[in-house]
Parts: C-alpha cells; structure tokens; sequence
DNA sequence: TTACTTATGTGCAATTTGCGACTATGTCAA
DNA sequence: TTGACATAGTCGCAAATTGCACATAAGTAA
C-alpha cells in the first residue's frame, strides 16, 4: 500500500495505522401487495439483539464494489437475482452497532410480486407489512415486530424516498409483473403514497405520460368486467 | 470486541481479520454567483493525481459520526462553521482511488456569499465555474481544470440533485444571504438549472407559497427601480 | 334476464402555469 | 429640471393539469 502522507487530499492521515470503521449494505426489500407495503426481514437467532428483527446484510469486501455487494448480499442471503437496486442513503452514527463500529450502506430492492413468492419459498425472509407513523412493521396477525439496531429508521428513510420518487419517476413499476391493468399501478400508488386516488385522474396521467403500451389482453380470473393490460415502453432494469 | 461470528445479520464473517475498505467524506461545496454554479476545490500538490483539483475531503474516525465528520472536514480544510451540509451519495468503485480501497461518502454544502468569500480568504481553497455537459471545472480564464479521482463524477452527481429538489425544497435560500430579492432567488434557480425562467410566473410560485416575508427595505445600491428585499419565515438550517 | 361489480370514458369546474405587455420607480446625464 | 434608461413589479388571458361526478361497457353469478 502507498504512502499517502503528506497528501492534501487525505492530509496526512495513514487509516492503516488507526483502527476504521467496517463497511456494510443493507438491503431494504419492498413488494406492493394488497395496497400495503411489505419489508422482507430476516430473524436474528444470535446475540446482540437475538429475537429482532433485521434487514439483510453483509460486509462489502475490499475487491468488490458497494453496487457489487448489494447484488451479492441479494443472491446469497435472499436468493435473488437481478432485482432493481438503488443506493439510498448511508447510516453511520457511532453507536448504531453495539458491537463496532460499523457504516452502512442501505440499498432500496423494489420486488415483482413472483420475486417476493421466491424470495419467501427461500425460507430464510420473512415478509412484514409496513404501517403506521412512526413506521412499525407488522407480521400477519398485526403485532408489531421489534427491528434491530436502527433498521427501523432505515426502513422509514426508505420509504420517504418512495413516496418522494413515485410521482416522477418509473419505480412503481419495478413492483409489478410484466404486464399490468392500471388498477394494479394505482394500487402500487396507494400503498407507497398511504393514500387513495381519483380513478380517472390517475388513469389519464399515466396514459397521458406514453410510457404505458396496451397490450390489447385482458386479465383472466377477474369475476367482473376485465380490465386490460398494459406494459412498460422501455423495460425496467 | 465481541466475536460476531454465527451471526445472521453479519454472516459469520469477521472483518478485524481481513482488509478492510477505509471510509472518507468529501465535501461538495457549492455556491451561486452570477447565474452560475462554482464549486470550492484543493490543488493537490503531491502524487498520485498531483496538480489535479479534489474536493475536500478526509478520513472519518472510528469515534464520530459521518455527519461529524463532514462538519470537522469542513471547518479544518475549509474554515467554514455551520453550513447547510446534507449527504449526497456514497461512491464506492474499487479502483476510485490508486492506493487503496476507499469509500466515500459525499455531501453537499450550499454556501452563502459571505460564507465563499470567507473559504476563499483562508487560501486554501479555490472557485471553479461548474459548466457543460459532461460536466465540467472552469477556472476564472475558462480554461477546464483537471479533477483527480472520481471527483469529476461526484460533481455531476451533486449537480443532478440539487436540480432534481430545487422546485419543491428550499434548498435554493441556503445559497443567499439573509435578505435577498427576488431577482436574486430566480438567479438562483438559474444556475442551478441551466436554463432561464419566465419572471412573472416565478414571482407569483414564490409569492404563492408563503414562505417569503417582504422586510419592505429595498436594495441599495441599484442603479435602477431598487427591489424589495425578502426573508424566509422558517430559517434554514 | 337481472342484479352486481369493476373497467373505462366524458364533460366540466377549479387550479396552476407560461407569457406578452403594461405600469412603477429608481439612477444618470444633458 | 427633465427625459432616457434599466430593472422592478403587475395584469390579463390562454393553455395545460387536476379533481370529480356521472354515464356507459363488459364481465360474473343467480
């Protein structure tokens, strides 16, 4: 490793001779079912905080990018591949870890309703409903699941960032299938918004905004009148 | 330090035995003059990147916050207490740094004139015009200084978000000093977005909000009809 | 065939926004 | 003293956006 006393940019300082904070991801993994929000969160078997509930996470190693292990703490831990991944916000107070110091680097994952169903069938997450001011998360009979360390807080960033990023942007659709009817995106709306909208006015914007293709297909099960279905112009990454 | 190995979150995996990445701050400085963006940065004197132009930056200690250090960086590199900081993004490439594996965390500060010409008078730092797209530094002979690492791309980042939060923050008025007239806020959001703005229309948005309070001074030293001068009910942080 | 449910479309009022033109008020120079 | 000038600040209207009530369409289920 270089030398780098002396140096403006990192003034004299060598970290190698100090001890430094460790570096982490967090993933926050988000589906839209039912009009509510659902985190995926993994149980904590071990001390500290054994019996709380935590986000998935992992070291970054020195030879991978922080993008990098985000995907790979996704794969490994959660058994997904490909999901959409945003950088959203890095925690690092003092004591957020009782047992080091530890920065982390929180990632936003937006899952498709069969990446949830996949993700769950790998037995290790559990998906918990996201609800209430300040945010709680809940399991399916309605208790409120205790977080570790500070992944309530990180879930509540998370879910700000949705709500501030749904109106402009094209994230609401990395929640849903291929193809969609337009009552599924209000609902995705709806549950990252915590609020209803005016049908029709919802309807026009999206089709007004020629992102949406109408595929001409209806959905199948519906015991009503079917709706159509629609895809994205430029797929989702 | 507590053994953490079989553990859920962290994955029995222990960091104090391998490489670790090391965690910087740097600072994104930026003020408004002149219906143009201009960012403070240090000339690096020695290698790698000597002669190259970085942002301020430094290594966070394992007993402070990022936030704390960011505040520290700026006050010991730049002289400067109590500016706007707001964290921006976390870049995280293996190779953005020849010596070794670093990860930074960027924020954005917002300087007031009186607040650049204070960082300009301790010497150390120097104003780029920030230009173009791709973006880049412009020294006062608009001649394009050459930026060391990935600095170049953390700019074009802090750029994108203050044009994507100007309309609904109020991150515009950390840019002004306390009175300012309203030509003086529409400059601003000149600069920040590139582009110029029909003035009766963004009198009337400003007015409309209700977050401007009329002192009913005006400006003094105009060779014209003076402007009325103006204050933000809730001051910014 | 009829009731019921949800999809989809239409018309209208209220609000927001873009923009040209107009008036107001200061300085400056003849 | 006065008129040119530069910028501040206002007004009115057209266009675009949004909220919403209501009408109509197209399925299922009895």
């Amino acid at each position: 490793m270089t030398n780098i006393s002396h140096d403006d940019h990192l003034d004299g300082y060598d970290p190698s001779a100090y001890d430094r904070p460790s570096v982490t991801v967090d993933l926050v993994l988000l589906a839209s079912t039912d009009r509510r929000l659902r985190a995926l969160l993994l149980r904590r078997d071990q001390p500290p905080q054994a019996g709380r509930w935590a986000l998935p996470g992992g070291f970054v190693a020195t030879d991978e990018s922080l993008d990098a292990a985000a995907a790979r703490v996704l794969r490994e831990k959660v058994g997904l591949d490909g999901a959409r991944l945003e950088q959203l916000y890095t925690f690092g107070a003092v004591d957020r870890d009782p047992r080091m110091r530890i920065v982390t680097v929180a990632y936003l994952a937006l899952l498709r309703p069969e990446q949830m169903v996949q993700a769950l069938r790998g037995g290790r997450v559990t998906a918990a409903t996201l609800d209430g001011d300040p945010l709680g998360a809940l399991n399916d009979e309605g208790a409120e699941l205790p977080l570790a360390f500070d992944h309530r807080h990180i879930l509540s960033v998370a879910c700000e960032r949705l709500r501030g990023k749904i109106d402009y942007s094209d994230l609401a659709f990395a929640f849903l299938p291929e193809r969609f009817t337009l009552r599924a995106l209000q609902d995705v709306h709806e549950a990252v918004l915590g609020t209803t909208l005016n049908k029709p006015a919802f309807r026009r914007k999206m089709l007004d905004r020629g992102q949406l293709i109408a595929t001409g297909d209806r959905e199948a099960d519906a015991s009503h009148r079917p709706a159509e279905l629609f895809r994205v112009r430029d797929a989702v990454a």
